[in-house]
DNA sequence: GCCAAAACGGTACGGGCGTACCACACGCTT
DNA sequence: AAGCGTGTGGTACGCCCGTACCGTTTTGGC
């Protein structure tokens, strides 16, 4: 009879690797920031030898160009998912402040964090060209959700209006961090659509 | 008769040693962004020695924070220089849009990178404490300075709108820094303040 | 079962970092 | 003239970094 060793982790093998240290580095940003992310740091996040970050990731900036592409495209097919589910009666205004713009706000107890993560990634993306596709990928779909909900709400610009609502929300929100408060931002969010939608 | 020296750039001394070094930082945090910040970086660019920084700034934490209460310190001596020198016709929306908000955004070469500072650091204080007291100070000197521009515009909610316009406002600037493109905000930001004013 | 290729992982190297240390120069007051 | 505190600056220490190296193990086609 072999001694009871208690199981590791079933540390991942094989191109579930490579997941895993993306979810590492993703958490990193999150919750300490971009400039830490090392290999070493990412590589024990993961539960995985330092060696295994070279190995999968030509240099730590193909790793975090990587990083950042995963976190974008999951958001951008939660975004999608959201607009094309919604059901014919729902109110297209209370969906888009509910469902695209709050939802990252405070119910989870990480939102906070990947919120940071994320604007973190778009200031990244100011410095470094690689990120630029990325980070205008996902603006694209965001104005792009939220100007066809806008558009059933009855918007005539709902394009225009998406990018305003957008922006102020990113700023509200870029505020609200920085200042470590956590307030409720949908009524503002609401009073801001309902001006867009009456002046034409 | 002394040989020809090329004449040093006369070293600051003393207390403008201070001086010089936030200078630095502020220069380094624009250009190349906040974790290039070292001793080492700071001290050649400012043509001190390395141990300059260390005799003038207890650690490179409280270098930093110093530098960032000079940037806002400044900033917000120009707000409210801007507002308070209104002359009585001029109309508070062009001044609001051209003086508050625009005039960081293309004519100087180095606004871009400056503007990359400002958002920088206004990150850095979601994840410092420290830094918070000093991002709502700035903050809350635009909106302020704003509220008086609109409320002589008309608003009648002016410090709500004049968060909202803010907010709009480094929401698309944002945007346009990771986006890599440099279009004119101020149509945007015109058809915005109208729509706040005409709603109630 | 064999073997090449893929994956793995321990280790090392050169370099930049924050910070400490300390010998020295200057400008006061005495 | 002497003494002392503030300012100055060269240097060193220990740490962590990105990355390279290379022997070992695992995997998959024959």
């Amino acid at each position: 009879m072999s001694p009871v060793i208690p199981a590791a982790p079933a540390r991942p093998r094989g191109a579930a690797r490579r997941e895993a240290l993306l979810q590492a580095v993703l958490t990193i940003v999150a919750e300490v920031g971009a400039d830490a992310v090392t290999h070493r740091r990412v590589a024990q996040a993961a539960g995985l030898p330092l060696a295994s970050t070279t190995y999968w990731f030509d240099s730590k900036e193909h790793l975090l160009t990587a990083a950042i592409e995963l976190a974008a495209d999951r958001d951008i097919a939660r975004i999608r998912a959201l607009v094309e589910d919604r059901s014919d009666g729902e109110d297209p205004i209370a969906l888009a402040v509910s469902g695209l713009l709050e939802p990252l706000d405070d119910e989870r107890p990480g939102s906070r964090t990947s919120l940071l993560a994320a604007y973190s990634l778009l200031l990244e993306a100011a410095r470094r060209p690689a990120l630029r596709t990325i980070a205008s990928r996902w603006s694209e779909a965001y104005t792009r959700g939220l100007a066809t909900l806008l558009e059933a709400a009855g918007s005539r610009q709902a394009r225009a209006d998406a990018q305003l609502l957008m922006a102020a929300y990113d700023g509200l929100l870029l505020e609200q961090l920085a200042a470590g408060v956590s307030a409720n931002l949908s009524s503002r969010l609401r009073r801001l659509t309902r001006a867009l939608l009456e002046s034409s």
